[in-house]
DNA sequence: TCTATTACAAAACAATTGTTGTGTAAAGAG
DNA sequence: CTCTTTACACAACAATTGTTTTGTAATAGA
């Protein structure tokens, strides 16, 4: 056998390459040459490891989705009130640095290719459950009194509204109504 | 002269072939010849009322943000409780037949295009500021207590949020779901 | 009627695209 | 060392793209 090489780690660098290019160009301006070229190979590696272009930008879509997921679940394991873990997980999702803006454009660019692709809609409802069924545990503790399920299906529609504005247009003034909206909902919520 | 010709019309025309076009195929499935066969005509004619590709793509998302602003502002220029009209406003702006799914679609894609254009982002920002100042005079009405201008950026984040999962993924569950919970924003809210 | 101009259709172009095929350097297995 | 397989680079391809050019039918004004 010849070099060896950690196939899960080539693919996520070259996930992430895309990523970059999805954020910097948009969906309609990704190429496999200029995703090679952000990873700094030819096109002969991205063919390698993924079946076509189609197969790539659907992985780096969906892997866009479960490393936000991922960050947000560490961040709210800690042993804080529920209510904290609240305000912890808008902090953590807001559009407030490069990295998570980059996240918040790929979505967008999800959300947009959704809109015609079948497969990518059914994930995103998927998705969208599996996260509601989550914060409803959440909005359980911190806000026992409350339709938990509603309440979580309201707020994140919320984030995703407000994010959506932030990330679109990623001003300060705009970041900052973003954050406080979300407060000031969570602290009626739990209030 | 030769044969007279509404242009405004045509470009009309031209821009909902275009609206057509970009909800089924995606921003980045949109072609000059399929617009142009969608409007039932050749390219020569699409390049005779428009610069170029970006041009008209411009127009026609511009054009899909103004045709849902008109229709929602005569919506609630009827003479009903400004409550009612809160109600009217989110009834008319939900995907809830094809027309407006239609639109949901363009917009989505205008959001995804104007994360990498700055042009389209000041102009989502710009009707974003006017969108809010309306709603926000609406909400005074309906809710003298209220902060209004900030229940107003944050109707229209739950507006867009909830919103734009009805469109992604519009079943009757979800659209009846995005229904519920703004409506139950607006009781809250109005008391 | 003649003419100039408009409103396109149709074809041609060069550029860019995703994909496929070919070649080759590297290195573990024997 | 030898062989074989992997991991690509590189080049070539056919298809599709936006745009430009060319041609022409139609018609309002002179």
């Amino acid at each position: 056998m010849p070099k060896i090489v950690d196939h899960e780690k080539r693919r996520q660098e070259l996930i992430e390459a895309s990523w970059q290019v999805i954020a910097t160009e948009g969906l309609e301006g990704v190429t496999m040459r200029k995703i090679a070229a952000e990873a700094g190979c030819t096109t002969g590696r991205l063919t390698h490891y993924f079946a076509d272009r189609e197969a790539l930008i659907l992985a780096a879509l969906r892997a866009s989705y479960d490393v936000t997921g991922d960050r947000t679940r560490v961040a709210i394991a800690e042993n804080i009130a529920p209510t904290e873990k609240l305000f912890r997980l808008v902090d953590e999702m807001l559009p407030s640095d490069e990295q998570r803006l980059l996240e918040w454009k790929v979505w967008i660019a999800f959300w947009s290719a959704a809109t015609v692709d079948e497969t990518l809609a059914r994930e995103n409802d998927a998705r969208h459950e599996t996260w509601a069924a989550e914060l409803s545990d959440l909005i359980q503790e911190a806000a026992p009194k409350a339709n938990a399920r509603e309440e979580a299906d309201l707020l994140i529609g919320l984030i995703n509204g407000v994010g959506l504005h932030a990330a679109v247009n990623p001003t300060e003034p705009n970041l900052e109504r973003a954050r406080r909206l979300l407060r000031a909902h969570i602290d009626a919520l739990t209030g």
